[in-house]
DNA sequence: AGGAACTCCTGATGGC
DNA sequence: TGCCATCAGGAGTTCC
């Protein structure tokens, strides 16, 4: 799987929720990497242990689950980093290699979370969690371009930039920059309304194209074995260093932009 | 306070 | 074949 931007931990958290959603937690598992826990492990165990799973959703690129016990409302935050992973599975089968936290639910079946690299982050939350900026599939028009104002980073950075639009990553940014014809260096706050106002559809665009490609696989996403296969998105440029440009077949170049590698056609995007 | 550099991790990859 | 250097990247931290 490409590393989870916000139409891969859509997906996931849909077909997590399938799965898991009026199940009750009945006992937790954690690892001993520090790293991996953003609360307390002992804080994740009390709130998750007893709990019923009301849902799962996304929030900007981390899965929610909501959960209740007795009246009292929590939120166990999972964000999957770049290779994190919830599977569910039956208990006889082996857990992988760097396995962090066990949920054993009240159906028979675990939930899982594996992270080889340790990006991903585990934690519970008593308030309602809104993540770190504004979804990007539903913010207005004039919203949009007010994000950018005055900022003098790469528009491409901006993008990045999760206290501004969150769930973006790098992948959708080299796309939606692709898409909308404008050059990852680019100052955000130099761009024009009409720029911005392009750039917003093709992110929307390319967003909602991902996320119907991933909701046809959801139902095979999380197995009783783990990752069965995922959707992929066919990149205009990402990845693409070198190999002709899809509209004018100019080579695309590779670049480094906010430390992160990035990829774009020097002759489409202006 | 905005912006950029640095850091954490390990699997995959490529060179010799 | 095997070893080692390099790369990938989300987001928190630190520094200017």
């Amino acid at each position: 799987m490409e590393v989870p931007e916000l139409p891969e931990v859509e997906t996931v958290a849909n077909g997590v929720h399938d799965r898991i959603h009026g199940l009750t937690v009945e006992q937790v598992w954690t690892s001993n990497k520090p790293q991996t826990f953003k609360s307390p492990p002992q804080e994740i165990v009390e709130t998750l242990t007893g709990a019923r799973i009301d849902g799962v959703r996304r929030v900007g690129k981390t899965i929610v689950a909501d959960l209740s016990r007795g009246g009292e409302k929590a939120q166990f935050l999972i964000h999957l980093g770049m290779t994190g992973r919830l599977l569910v599975s039956a208990p006889e089968v082996p857990h992988p290699p760097h396995t962090h936290a066990i949920l054993a639910l009240s159906n028979g079946q675990e939930l899982r979370f594996v992270d080889a690299r340790r990006f991903g982050r585990l934690s519970v939350s008593k308030e309602s969690y809104g993540g770190p900026g504004t979804e990007p599939l539903t913010i207005s028009p004039d919203a949009f371009v007010a994000l950018f104002k005055g900022r003098r980073t790469p528009i491409k950075a901006a993008l990045l930039n999760q206290s501004l639009l969150h769930g973006v990553g790098n992948i959708y940014a080299d796309e939606s920059l692709f898409r909308a014809g404008i050059r990852p260096k680019r100052h955000a706050g130099r761009l024009t309304r009409a720029e911005l106002l392009r750039l917003r559809i093709a992110l929307i665009e390319v967003l909602e194209h991902a996320i119907s490609l991933g909701g046809s696989s959801v139902s095979d996403y999380v197995d009783a074995d783990g990752v069965r296969g995922f959707f992929q998105l066919e990149h205009k440029v990402y990845t693409r260093t070198g190999e002709p440009c899809l509209v004018c077949a100019t080579p695309i170049q590779k670049i480094t932009v906010g430390g992160r590698s990035t990829h774009f056609c020097p002759v489409c995007q202006r």
